[in-house]
DNA sequence: CCGGATCGTGGCGGAATTGTGGCAACGGCT
DNA sequence: AGCCGTTGCCACAATTCCGCCACGATCCGG
């Protein structure tokens, strides 16, 4: 019963992003803090509007969302944010053991609740559910059989199957770290088009910014290497003097 | 609530029917809730007669019941129950340790009982393993024309009979816990797809928020060791860095 | 042809991720 | 109660990967 786990940030947390809607100050402080600690990147807001604005602009991860608020209340930023998403997971707060908002929040599509006060445990347990949840839901692993959408990029004798993140030049497996398949497919998409090291960049670390352009150099070297092993005669990837690089079409 | 049951569909538990019945609503919520997070879907009725009036009708998978009930008590029902189907999962809720109470409802047919309070761990854990005792009964009359989905996934030299819990490979008996079996069908079932942690997770314990990442690690661990004891040239359980762990196609 | 700018590459330090032995807790069984 | 199989997780070891620097090669405008 007494099941003391600690809370071993999750490896995942990285760069997961949570919007904190809650009109009291001390509680953004204090579920900001433990969702930092976890290793999220929270985005706190005063009221449902300011939030709204912001969500307008671009979703989080997730949203956890107290019920009553100013401007715009969390039942109807639910409302609109279901509108946008239907996968977003939202949990609410519950100021207290009341039914009726609970109920109607689930029905709007809400995705969990809590009521308050709780405790910084469950909130973090929950949080952690409904992204594992969303991540599953993100990546539905459609069998070989079914209704499967192959994203599959094929550029002359290069494959790249998206979903299982496997390489393959002329029908060899390609060896390729995560970051270099994302690095070649960005430069694969579109063959012929110039891609500058800032733009790679975008691609490869979307939040993470400022890595040196010389770190594009150290892929591209890498890549070059593993595609030169599997055919000596490799020569797509191309330096574009000044500018980046480019994927040479057939 | 059907919402949420809605986005968490367990694996096995998909479509599973339980009834509950206790004139206690906070732990018809509670419990509820957690059989729901799992992925069963609930029918919970207050009292003994009401749940007759409806399993007349239609019996659930499984039945979650009271001793102590207005109307008509459990072990009344449990002894209608019992004259309708002989194999019907039926789990007590006695409300103490109430030696006359349990040994009474065992011979009334019960299949397990718990005594309150309980922990919802455990309540989980033996409602599957009846559910998992119950397949095993049904299947021998399960003839093919039962038309419901397969139950047996083969993969080149793995088959696993999911409704036996038995794994083989290259035709040697796998003796693998519930836990190793519900992972390696996980990965298994679609070969070459990068299964994260988080994903696996997900369907290993679909309602442990504290599961740590590092379980599925151990997990693999025991895996590929029992797997390597079957053919030493197994490699079929590859590590995809940064991401998770793909079952690697033939 | 020269000098500055740009690029290629080897390699290194360490961060991040994964493998593994082991242990303590727990449920199930007798 | 006591034993046994299972399990979750920790601590530490092993591995992989990344980012960047340093230095030499290459390019290009003048």
């Amino acid at each position: 019963m007494e099941y003391i786990a600690a809370m071993t940030s999750s490896a995942g947390a990285a760069g997961v992003l949570i919007g904190l809607v809650d009109d009291e100050e001390s509680l953004r402080e204090t579920v900001g803090f433990a969702l930092r600690r976890e290793g999220y990147r929270v985005e706190p807001f005063p009221d449902g509007l300011a939030a709204w604005r912001s969500f307008e602009q671009g979703l989080p991860d997730l949203v956890v969302l107290d019920i009553l608020m100013p401007q715009m209340d969390g039942l109807e930023l639910c409302r609109r944010l279901r509108a946008l998403s239907e996968r977003l997971p939202i949990l609410f707060l519950t100021s207290k053991d009341d039914e009726f908002d609970r109920v109607l929040g689930l029905e709007l599509g809400a995705d969990d609740y809590l009521c308050k006060p709780f405790s910084m445990r469950e909130l973090l347990a929950r949080v952690k559910v409904l992204l594992r949840r969303a991540a599953v839901r993100d990546e539905p692993a459609g069998g070989p059989t079914g209704g499967t959408e192959e994203r599959i990029v094929e550029v002359g004798r290069l494959r790249l199957d998206l979903r299982r993140y496997q390489a393959h030049w002329s029908n060899a497996a390609l060896p390729l770290t995560v970051t270099e398949f994302t690095l070649l497919h960005a430069l694969a998409r579109h063959p012929g088009h110039v891609k500058s090291r800032a733009q790679l960049l975008q691609e490869g670390y979307p939040h993470d910014a400022y890595a040196s352009d010389r770190t594009i150099d150290s892929h591209i070297k890498r890549l070059r290497r593993k595609l030169t092993e599997a055919d000596p005669a490799f020569d797509a990837v191309e330096t574009v003097y000044g500018l980046g690089y480019r994927w040479r079409p057939d």
